[in-house]
DNA sequence: TCCATATGGTTTCCAAAAGATACTTAACAC
DNA sequence: GTGTTAAGTATCTTTTGGAAACCATATGGA
């Protein structure tokens, strides 16, 4: 960012690194973190149980997902080291919360879908 | 998706074509959408003015952004065929309506900031 | 005993998508 | 000619995700 943090015509913060509603998408926007923190709202999970659950994410993207969120503070990694290993996760309060948040925006999907199907086409057709 | 459309173990549907947080997020989670909108949001702007506000932007990009957001019906284009050409932006009822759905979750990430970079402090610690 | 299977990963390789950079276009005003 | 406007194109790099192999441990069956 090399001119002013701030918008000179309308006074809002412009700079990604700054702009708190980017903070947050970025943490949850790839591919399946929504669809784990999904699962795991209705209850803790292991993670082949969680494999299972999402048939189409891959073991490795899978880890990589559940790090992040676990690095977010968002869910918990509980290892209990027996044999074969045990790792159980689960919802923290913190992204309990943010789960949350998420609801009226899939209230807004469903209300609007066929509105932006509408555009889409329409668009299309356009070109 | 090779098996069920629904977990069986708890009845949610965990195919991400379904999934209707994932339609809008897919829609608006790149780099730029949501920053344009947020300049929309407070008026109607040229191209140019929203290049000079969102400086980091790549003309390129912030043409695909627009298109993507116009094509969702989130944002109407209005072309005036004068020379130079001169094009204006504004935010569609239904991009203000969506735009409105992300204030509780910048809210939400104005108030957890700290626990969430507390969060990943703990976690940088322990690996 | 040998073999398959389950667990929770890691590692390597690869393809697709996103974004950055630079160049080009085309109209007109000066 | 130079500058302004709103693009389009071409190429490169980065990011992201997927496929498959591997590992260590342990259990269950023939």
């Amino acid at each position: 960012m090399t001119l002013d943090e701030t918008s000179k015509t309308a006074g809002i913060s412009l700079d990604p690194a700054t702009c708190p509603v980017r903070q947050v998408l970025d943490g949850v926007s790839d591919k399946w973190s929504i669809l784990v923190m999904a699962a795991l709202h209705v209850t803790p999970r292991r993670f082949s149980e969680l494999r299972r659950d999402i048939p189409d994410v891959s073991q490795k993207v899978l880890t990589q997902t559940l790090r992040k969120l676990e690095r977010n503070g968002l869910v918990d990694r509980k290892v209990t080291p027996t044999a074969p290993p045990r790792v159980d996760y689960s919802l923290q309060p913190l992204g309990q919360s943010l789960f949350a948040r998420f609801s009226p925006l899939a209230a807004w999907a469903i209300e609007n879908r066929a509105e932006i199907d509408a555009a889409r086409s329409a668009y299309d057709a356009r070109s």
